[in-house]
Parts: structure tokens; sequence; C-alpha cells
DNA sequence: GTCTATAATCCGATAGAC
DNA sequence: GTCTATCGGATTATAGAC
């Protein structure tokens, strides 16, 4: 029976969800399922074969948080759509993000399997198509697009690591307007002058916002 | 003799230096000193202790990076001094960087010393008084401190998280001039219009020495 | 202050019976 | 396919001799 490698997957995804990489091992898999450990070697290789599973669906499920706004119209509206999918992702799935950062050797693989490592490309190419298209559409600048795609992944990224490691006091509300404010700001040194224009207007009505 | 313990502080830093985190334990540390394991509990209560004293050290070793900014001059000097007192920090000290930014939970504490703490906060109350005078001397706009401050943490921070993942594929220096080149950008956002002017020279001034 | 010996838990993985 | 039994290793930490 095959349905049972699908049954250990989905277990294994909510033992990693519940708790953590540390944390997981065979035996609590084991136990999660009912069954005695040497069981599960019927079914996979081992710990790291596992993993990479768990590592997989995390991927699945990042794409389909981001890919989805590529039914918004508009180029601009798209890149709200992702960075949207993209926040939305990291408050609700905190692990899956973090096994997407870590490194393999903490993993206990080699490398990661072909399919990952596309699925990472095809995240990667998402993104350049953002900027792209936005570049097209006259709202960032046409400048080095590797530049102003790292500067936009390196905000988005710290906002959320410090988010996770209990550095921002407030609630999770507070962090999703945290994360938009910031991130408007920060947008502000990679559009172009006109979309800046805009962008600062922005900042200027949440600040007469507040005096109210 | 209390050189001793001071042997096992030493000892354990370089230890920690060598392994990371989860490879760093009692029995490795006592081999490395020349004992068994259970003479270090005459001297330390037990891993945590050890460990609280290797954070100690890692945030001493951060304020020295950051604190010489204040030697400098002007704000503008002591803001970019402090930056490149960061950047050299986490290039050359990943691991003092990294356990800064572990939870406590996985360092096995129940909470931070209290002496930590006030680290902490020294360290976050040197960056708003950059924040402040550079406010002050018309570099940043005259807004929320604390939300300025939040923009530059999380890309700064992010930049670092992305290198030390293995994100950026080129050398320490090419990161060190991405880490530069991506900063210039995200200021734009937080800087007065005057200083934005020069910043984005900056910017010009790159783009041309590029196409030459 | 350091040692030996050991308790008490974990872990991944395998051999071989059923 | 699942089980029992086990190997071989790791860890923190303690008891008690010297």
């Amino acid at each position: 029976m095959n349905g049972q490698r699908e049954r250990i997957l989905s277990c294994a995804c909510e033992l990693y969800l519940k708790v953590g990489l540390d944390g997981f091992s065979m035996r609590k898999l084991a136990r999660d399922l009912g069954v005695t450990a040497p069981s599960i070697y019927r079914h996979f290789e081992g710990r790291e074969e596992v993993l990479g599973e768990v590592l997989r669906e995390a991927h699945r499920t990042f794409s389909s948080y981001l890919f989805a706004a590529l039914n918004e119209p508009t180029p601009l509206d798209r890149f709200i759509g992702a960075g949207e999918g993209y926040l939305n992702f990291v408050v609700q799935h905190p692990r899956w993000y973090g096994i997407m950062h870590t490194g393999i050797d903490h993993l206990g693989m080699g490398a990661l399997p072909a399919d990952i490592e596309a699925m990472q490309a095809g995240i990667q190419q998402f993104w350049m198509d953002r900027v792209r298209e936005c570049i097209q559409a006259g709202i960032l600048k046409d400048g080095d697009r590797e530049l102003i795609s790292v500067t936009m992944w390196a905000h988005a990224h710290g906002m959320v690591q410090l988010y996770h490691e209990g550095c921002f006091p407030g609630t999770e509300a507070e962090f999703r307007m945290l994360f938009k404010q910031s991130g408007t700001r920060m947008m502000v040194g990679v559009a172009t002058d006109d979309f800046a224009v805009q962008l600062n207007q922005i900042v200027v009505d949440e600040a007469t916002q507040l005096q109210d």
C-alpha cells in the first residue's frame, strides 16, 4: 500500500510544525503514527529523506501563497499581491519559513534534491519577473535589477527574522502594519521619482493620521 | 584558584566559535581543557551558565565594534562609523552575531541575565542616539524615530542573514560592497530631501562607473 | 579540585522473527 | 509490513572516592 507513505508524510509535516527541526525525531514520528520506529524505515531511507519531503511541502505552500498574485491585473497589483502573500505566509507558517532558511548541513543532507532547487529557482524567477515588469511600468528605477531585488529581499527577510525572534513587542496585526510602513519607506530608494512621490504621500498621510 | 574559571571561559568561547551552539557540549569543553566533564561543575552550575558567559562575551565584543564610532567628529561620521563597525563585526564574527540572535529557550535558559539585558538596552540606545542626532543634523527625516530605526535595522539584519545563509554568491569583499550599495538605496526613503539628493548622486555615480 | 563510575535520557539505524 | 531486541553513540548531570 502506497497510502501509508503519504500518511507518514502528513504526520511528519504535522510533527515538524509542532516541535521544529531539532525536536523532530523518527521515534516521535513513529509514536504519533501509532507504530514503532523501524517500521518507518520500510518506507523511507532515513530521517534525511523524510525531512526532504517536509522541505518540499514548505516550498509548495510558499509558492502557492506567492503565485496567487499572478491573477492580479497590473504589474503593481501583482507586486503588491506577492508582498501580501509573502507576509501572510511568514506570519501564518513561521516553521515552514524557518526550514526554507535552514542550511542543508543542519538538515543532515549533502545536497538539495534537484526538484527543490528547481522550486527555489522558480521563486527567484517569480520575483525577478515582478521587478522587471515594474521597471517597464515606470514604478521601479531602470537600473541594476539584481540590486533592487536584493534591497527589497533583505528588508523583508530582516523584518520577518526580527519579528520571529521577538524583537518587535507588538501584536501580529501591529507587525503587519509595521512591515508595510517600513516597506513603503524602503521602496522610496528603489522607485522611480514619479512613483516615489506617491510613496512619500503615503508616508505623509500616515503622519497626519497619527496626529488626529 | 579563580584563574581556572577564566581559563574555562576562554576555552568555552573558543569552542563555541569553532563548533557552534548545537555542537557545544560540556564533554567537548572538558576534552579541550584536558580534564574530565565533572570537573567543570565545580566552577559552573551547568551548561546554561557557561553559555551565558559566552553570550556575555559576544555582547561585549559587539559593543566595542559599535562604540568605537563615538570618537568620530560629526553625527554623520558617527552613523557611518557605526554602520562600518556593524559590518566588520558580522563579517568577522558570524558565530557571535548568531548567538546574539538565538532565542533563550534554545540556549536552555529561562530568562536573560540582567546585565546582558542591560547591554542590549545600551546597544539599542546607541542606535536611537545616532538616529536622533542625524535628525537634528538634517540628515534623516524628522518623523517616527522608532520606525526609521526599524527600517534600517531590518535591512541590515536581513542582508547579514542572507549572506550567512549563503544566499549571495560573491566573495566577502563583494558582500561588503553589496551591503553598502543596498544600504544607500534603503537610506533614501528615511533621509531628508536634501540628503536624499546626495545619496541618489552616489547611486548615479556607481551606475556611470559600471558603464566604463 | 579532580577523578571514576554511573544514572537517566535521548538519538539513528539494523537484524531477524513473525 | 510490523514487531522485539539491540547496537552504538550522544548528551547533562550527580555520587562518592581520593
